[in-house]
DNA sequence: CATCTTCCCATTGACGCCCATATTAGCCCA
DNA sequence: TGGGCTAATATGGGCGTCAATGGGAAGATG
């Protein structure tokens, strides 16, 4: 499979550390991804991590502005200030950084989530919130 | 990675220097950056730094426009007399001049932004707004 | 001579790399 | 079909190295 699918939680140890999901890194290593793009996600209270491609994505959109524009240096700064290179350990684990940790809440356990390109970090509780909102909306509006 | 990304925040000790975070050096040692350019940001409160090579870029968009131009002398007013070079101390330290303070309103803390092929120094508290700004705008309009 | 820089060294804590243990899932075979 | 046997995943921790920070003292500046 070349999605990211499904969801799981793991618990962060006492370095800060946390696996990822043998699933997910089974697709990262599908497409060769040695470095992850990781960026603080434009609409959730989630970070996102997929391969450097989605960088690139991001860049070509801006690189269609006016580099001088309020819009484009906005977005500047959600992609590049927002978003940072990380890579797994020996063990296919991530550490949790501030970075991370500041944006979505999370303290001592993740919730992974697969979006089909690329895949979440949420703090649990949050997640299933959201999830579960987002099908009562699916309900009401259908 | 040869990009400027992610946000860190460092402490300005009692001689006023402050250590730019090892990922942005890591990025200047690439490409051999011993003096750094740094100018007053256009759109933002914050002053960016790159290497000289952005400062020749700017001066090329000047010199393919007419010398007695409005246009061209506010832009050399900006990029000249709104910039200086700088250089870092053998820890990887500047110092927080000024120059820096008075644009930018930094008083004992920076939060460093990557911005691709530069980054800035903002005054945390100002970066924390503008990014949440720009999300929301994102938000908003899609 | 007073102040501001620059260069050097010390300390602390964080991170990367490596190896150990455990818990689970899958498999083989009698 | 039940009982292990094996492999892979999740998790824990040691230890060396590097980053961030603090401060002394020499050198430059005016």
């Amino acid at each position: 499979m070349n999605r990211f699918l499904s969801h799981a939680t793991n618990r962060i140890d006492s370095k800060g550390r946390v696996s990822v999901p043998s699933m997910f890194r089974s697709v990262l290593a599908r497409s060769a991804v040695e470095e992850l793009y990781v960026w603080q996600d434009f609409v959730f209270p989630a970070v996102s991590m997929a391969g450097p491609e989605v960088l690139e994505r991001f860049e070509r959109m801006i690189g269609s502005q006016d580099p001088f524009s309020l819009e484009a240096n906005k977005m500047s700064l959600l992609i590049h200030g927002g978003g940072v290179f990380m890579k797994l350990d020996g063990e296919g684990r991530l550490l949790v950084t501030d970075f991370i940790r500041d944006f979505t809440g999370i303290t001592d356990k993740v919730t992974f989530a697969g979006r089909g390109d690329h895949f979440q970090l949420w703090e649990p509780a949050a997640f299933e919130d959201m999830q579960s909102q987002a099908r009562k909306d699916r309900t009401a509006s259908s």
